[in-house]
DNA sequence: AATGAATGAGGGTTCATTCAT
DNA sequence: AATGAATGAACCCTCATTCAT
């Protein structure tokens, strides 16, 4: 019936805002900080309600994190679909996740606060697996051009896709980690401007997985050499 | 006299026992997990002592992190001490880092675990001044050795010592995490073994800093090629 | 409909409940000595339930002090409805006074246990609103009674009503303080009675803001002579 | 010998920078919240001397407070000492403890503070016992002036010269204590100048005492009619 | 006499989660 | 479905006092 989807919609829609309202609380407090009670209050629903919709709060951080992988991946998604080359695809892969760190760090911050915490022990196993498939699904993307990379002779054969993917994104997510929290420490410190260490260290990487052909196109796209 | 000294030694000693009991407490449990009547019980002391000896719980996190970084640093003497030539003792720099994270895997994970907390509200300005000192002590060492590698010609000049050290101590600490809680992760649904991407990482990132004398050096040393 | 106001009654009377538990404790103990957990035992409630009616410690013990003020407040109004004329209003009140120290002694002395603590800080402001209204209403009636005798021309012209409820307040509850905490010193180190101070100094009082007129009759009234 | 004369020296002279150290503390804090460490830090002693002394906190507050009734009663002494008429005694010695109030606020506050608490579990029977003799050299002073008025014909006959001295000192003690801690309350919430309530609470009280004789003499001193 | 290290009981407040209605 | 009252365990830090040296 009407009636049943109905019902199915609005459930949706409830779900919906709570994480919205969730996510506002946490953004403004952090996991620890945060309470139930200030997620129900922001939700204008009692508290009883939200666990009715999500069985703890670890697991409505997971559902916030979700909307999170959602807005990466269609980043990722649209600006794939703009470049008209494999190589192009690649450096705007690499820029979108800058984009993403520059207008969502808040989502950012999520995804590195949950990594470096031992409290996943109240994650539903329900909530592990769809947030594990958001993640996949960013993932599969991303080595996906890489291979195409490869294929084409733009990248270097003996190296696997998704390895080079795992290292890419691993050195850029550390140094924008580095930017988010220490960026005025490295500076005044140290004299180092992250931001500029963070286009060399994408340089020196993209290069030294690319074959001679792929950098020269490369570097016809790029004017600014390493320093 | 004596009686003096001794008192001074006593109190050092039991400063460390503090340290001892707290280091196995954080380690068991985390920082927010554990407790001050943990500690408290596991130094056979009562907790109003604890206090005596150290002004807050963060205090004390931090004096189990100074252990932490000693090691290491010890290890980075040590390690550099051995090697005759440049290009070795930045290979072993490298070496000890991975070395460190096999064999005090939960100092590591201190490490990053308090690069993502702003908790640092309740330590004293004291302790947060040795726990700066040892850090920098760390990483003088290695800029210092990299700097020694662009001055005898192995490494490029037209990169910054200090930048080629955050650049490689990030990738490098980005995979060791991954392979600390999630090596499982890659290995299963992906087929990734992280640790040869580390491998590949570190000689990518190496290479790519180099001259070329200094890869005809680097070469010699390592038969392993990229993949 | 009658449920929700069945709730409504039924938290109203568990505000009850838990401000009769916390009067029996703070009667015992005195503010500071209290514990939640002897209140919350006291109350068969458990701690974070008291928390869920009143904000604070400190909000449970105003809330005592209301009840106490409203005691007075009732004592206070019920004597003035029983006088016929303004003098005997005004003496009932003072009779008021001894009788709700007489009877009422634990309240009386939290009233002036917190005039000597500046310990307001953890009190929630709406708490200290309803708490001021409370002494207000006392307070405005005894100053409307002083205000009418000056009208009725029984009292002096030239001292404002709200200065001589000052005085006989002040001069009244100063002598109840010593009797109730040091009623046998006075007795037996100097040979007082205290409570036939009191009754002198109320005498004192009351002649010296007279007029002619009510001195003239206060005296009828009394045939208590000063010594 | 001289040896143990100097040794006693040394003691009281110990204990009185203990106490003054303590006097310092207290003043700051207050009883609950001064803690012995400070106390000890203050006194440049340790902790164990400092109870070496005395027996427990609140003897040393008890001390510190002897100090106050010594101030108050030279106070008196002097001011009495100056004055040709035992009607001047009389009226310098209200005004010297207005004065104490001004100059010694915190002594003072001392004074009332302790009436309130029901602390002195902890109080040594000696240390209660001096502190008695204290209050009560002051005390015999003051009535042995008010016994004196009696005698001279200026106070009444029929009212015994202690409760005179109670009623007095009970009415100004407990006006000057709303002046100290709620002066402005009074003046901005209902418009009273609590000081000129003081004055005339004063004038009043010292009227109602006095015979024809006495208030004739009275007046010719002071020219500030009752309001 | 003097020290100061050690004690250990305490205490107000928070909050994720549950469950009767 | 929705509520929201109730729970109760948890937790860091304090401090007066003692006592071995």
């Amino acid at each position: 019936m009407g009636t049943h989807e109905r019902k199915e919609r609005e459930k949706e829609q409830r779900r919906e805002e709570i994480v919205n309202a969730a996510t506002k609380v946490f953004f403004e407090k952090g996991l620890q900080n945060a309470t139930m009670d200030e997620i129900a209050e922001a939700a204008e629903l009692s508290k009883g309600t939200i666990y009715l919709y999500y069985k703890s709060k670890e697991d409505l951080y997971l559902a916030v994190m979700n909307v999170g992988s959602t807005i990466l991946f269609d980043m990722f998604d649209n600006a794939v679909a703009k470049a008209p080359s494999t190589l192009e695809r690649l450096l705007i892969l690499a820029d979108s996740y800058k984009e993403f760190f520059a207008q969502h760090r808040n989502y950012f911050r999520m995804f590195h606060f949950l990594q470096n915490q031992q409290l996943h022990k109240q994650v539903s196993p329900e909530m592990r697996e769809i947030s594990q498939l958001h993640q996949q699904r960013v993932w599969d993307l991303a080595v996906g051009i890489l291979r195409r990379g490869v294929e084409e002779g733009l990248l270097r054969r003996d190296v696997d896709p998704a390895e080079m993917a795992v290292v890419l994104w691993s050195a850029t997510n550390s140094l924008l980690m580095q930017i988010d929290y220490q960026y005025e420490h490295w500076k005044h410190s140290l004299g180092i401007d992250m931001e500029r260490v963070l286009r060399h260290s994408t340089n020196l990487l993209l290069e030294a997985i690319m074959t001679e052909a792929g950098r020269a196109q490369y570097r016809r796209h790029v004017a600014v050499p390493v320093a």
